[in-house]
DNA sequence: CGGTATCCCTTTGGATACTG
DNA sequence: CAGTATCCAAAGGGATACCG
């Protein structure tokens, strides 16, 4: 596993493209925001592969925008840290962005399922 | 090659993070967001493998972030259209987030290149 | 300069089974 | 429920060679 707070790139974009240059990070944390926080919440809402899901859960909570309750054990909580939640006003750009340049004007924009659409 | 026109997620986040869910995409929008626009400009800054270049190229002329100048034939150009230039507050937001979490207080801000550092 | 092609290895991903 | 393990196929990536 790759850490990624020794992403070491002097340049903050590129430190975080290493992290959000994802697909599965950035949809997890869309999944986060939106409420998940179990395990097989994810995995049902996104189809995301279990071993996949582990080692993006690695990745956040060691990048610490997760954080797992309890630390150590079973049956964790992933919660969402300050750093987390600083992201939002980019997913808010996102999400506007993708809405205004990724739709066709007529199209209808919902939410996910990611796994029934792709 | 996938068409990232016909990305269909409902979900506007779904829709982008399919596209900027992309470490090299990220960064080379970045290169050319500070005046690259020819393929070797990019081979040298990014330290990228020229065919995974010539691949997210593809994908960002098809998602219509970046056009050929001239559209056929060679020597060409790759300028960012308004739907890319639409971009920038997505990155300056990704700028602030990474610098704020993803240094230490007391670490150096910097540029790439991506390719000396990782 | 601006690519395309090839080789080969590593990573990722889906499916599925197993464990406490 | 919350993972870990395994298998295998597909995609990605670096190095390098080649072409007009």
């Amino acid at each position: 596993m790759k850490s990624y707070r020794r992403s070491r790139s002097p340049c903050p974009i590129g430190r975080a493209a290493r992290l959000l240059g994802d697909r599965w990070v950035l949809l997890i944390l869309r999944e986060a925001f939106l409420g998940a926080d179990r395990f097989e919440q994810f995995v049902d809402r996104l189809g995301i592969n279990r071993a996949a899901l582990t080692s993006r859960l690695a990745i956040l909570l060691d990048a610490g925008l997760l954080e797992r309750e309890p630390p150590e054990g079973k049956r964790a909580r992933y919660v969402l840290t300050d750093s987390a939640q600083a992201l939002i006003p980019l997913y808010r750009e996102m999400a506007e962005w993708g809405s205004e340049h990724l739709f066709e004007p007529d199209e209808a924009r919902g939410a996910w399922p990611e796994s029934a659409s792709g």
